[in-house]
Order: structure tokens, then C-alpha cells, then sequence
DNA sequence: GTATAATATACGCCAGCACGAATATATGGA
DNA sequence: TCCATATATTCGTGCTGGCGTATATTATAC
């Protein structure tokens, strides 16, 4: 099995959580640490953490430590096909219905996002 | 959790195995019968008819029954962000050395691909 | 009817992952 | 040093899905 195939299925699993998934959505409109991301999401902090390890392990995720804080943001994997998958994800997640309330929750305790890096560039529009 | 993100998730497992992705690539060039399939791909039937009708399940293909055979084909899935991931895994399929030299298997056994039913627009070039 | 080819399903086994709960590991401050 | 906060990991459990093998189904031909 080539390497490009497994990168690819990697990605897919990686993202075909729910959790994992809303985390994503949240993540495309720049960085956000731990705490904020299980409350916004409204799940309990370990549960947050996990599902975030395993984001960072498939290479979808980086961090950035400030203090005690974590903070998290979407990287720009080097392969192609993870990037075109990734950015397709990202892309339909902003129509969802979920990701836009989570995203309301969000701004309720952070009212300005700091930072847009690792906000990922939209390919096309799946009209959703 | 809504329908939407659910109908993602489905779709981002169903493509999650390497088999199954390699038979997305493969239909991507149109309608094939089960046992060209599994020579293509060099797997046993078993094998093959279980992920077909896990890709079934999950909505991505549709079957045309022809006699004896069964001819498998991409669906158009009416969830905008399920056609949207579809499109882009069929999209860098195309350029992975695993699904280039399957298809050159099958050619070998079907010289003319009969139909191109099924087959999804491309959105947007990977670069890959 | 019976035989044969193509396809689908059932079975037993094993690996991986999601979960809640509890605990461990930082980091910063008094 | 000791405490508090933020984050990560571990443990035990149940479920899902992959595999090979064997068998069942479906359709055609004789």
C-alpha cells in the first residue's frame, strides 16, 4: 500500500468523529485554547483533550503552549489529497447548522478571536 | 447532533479504508461489475462484495443489475457536504500510484470502459 | 428439474476506539 | 515549598469493523 493512500485514510479516520469533527469547525476560524473548545462544545475536558491528541497525531492540528494554556489551530499538512480533504471538511462544516452554534458559544466567552492563523483557504463552494 | 454533521461522519467512515477508497478510485472512471473488481484490486470476492455494500449503505454507490452481474457506480448524493468530501477523495485518487495501476489492471481485463455514469465533476485541482 | 457462475451473507476471531471516571503532569503564584 | 488551575493520560468496558473461511442466494443454461 502506498504511502499517499495510507495519509489519505489516515485523515479520513481522523476526521470521521462528531466531536472531532465540531472541533474542526471551530478551529477554521483560528486558534483556541483547551478550555475553551470543551466549553464551547459543551463536553467534559478530557473528552476535549483526547479527541485533540488524536487530531494532533494525524497531523491535522499544532499547538502553541502560552502559560498554562494550550492553545490549538488547524496546520497545513504537506500532502496534497489531506489538505484538498481537509479544506473540503473545514468548508462544508461552515454551513452546519452544529458548528454555527458552537461557534455562538464560543464568542460568548472570547469575544474577538485573537489569531486567524492556521485558518485554512475555502477551494470551492458545495453550495450547502 | 444534526442530520448534517451525521451524514458527514458516515460518509468521512465509509471512505476510511483503504479498499474502499480504492474502489472509489476506480468507479470514478465509471460503472464496473463486482468481479472486475476484485481482479483489479487483486482481492477475494468476499472482500470486495463487503466493502461495496458498506459503500452501499453509507449512500456513495449505486448498483445496476445486468444478469448475473452487478454493476457498481459513484451515486449523487443529495447532501451538499457529503458531494463535496466525495468529490475531493475521488479527485486526489486520481493521482495516487495505487489507483493509477489498479485501473491499468482493469483495463487489462475490460479494454473499453463501457459507461461513464456516475462519474463526479471535478471542483478543484489538489496540485497532487 | 440440475448444474454452474456471480454475488452476497454468516461465523468466529481479533484489533481499535469512544466513553466516563479517576489520576497524573505541567505551569504559575503565594 | 505548597496550592490552584489547565491539560494530559490511564483504566476498564462495550461496541464496531476488519479479516479469512465457509456457506447461502440469485440468475442463467442445459
Amino acid at each position: 500500500m502506498d504511502k499517499r493512500i495510507y495519509e489519505l485514510q489516515r485523515t479520513l479516520e481522523a476526521l470521521a468523529d462528531p466531536t472531532r469533527l465540531r472541533i474542526v469547525g471551530l478551529l477554521a476560524g483560528g486558534e483556541i485554547c483547551v478550555c475553551h473548545i470543551h466549553e464551547a462544545l459543551q463536553i467534559p475536558q478530557p473528552k476535549a483533550s483526547r479527541h485533540l491528541a488524536y487530531l494532533r497525531q494525524a497531523g491535522l492540528v499544532e499547538t502553541r503552549r502560552d502559560g498554562l494554556w494550550v492553545h490549538y489551530r488547524l496546520a497545513q499538512p504537506e500532502d496534497a489529497s489531506v489538505r484538498t480533504v481537509l479544506n473540503a471538511a473545514v468548508h462544508t462544516l461552515g454551513h452546519m447548522p452544529t458548528s454555527q452554534a458552537d461557534e455562538k458559544r464560543l464568542t460568548k466567552h472570547v469575544p474577538r478571536r485573537l489569531s486567524k492563523r492556521g485558518r485554512l483557504p475555502i477551494v470551492a463552494c458545495c453550495g450547502g
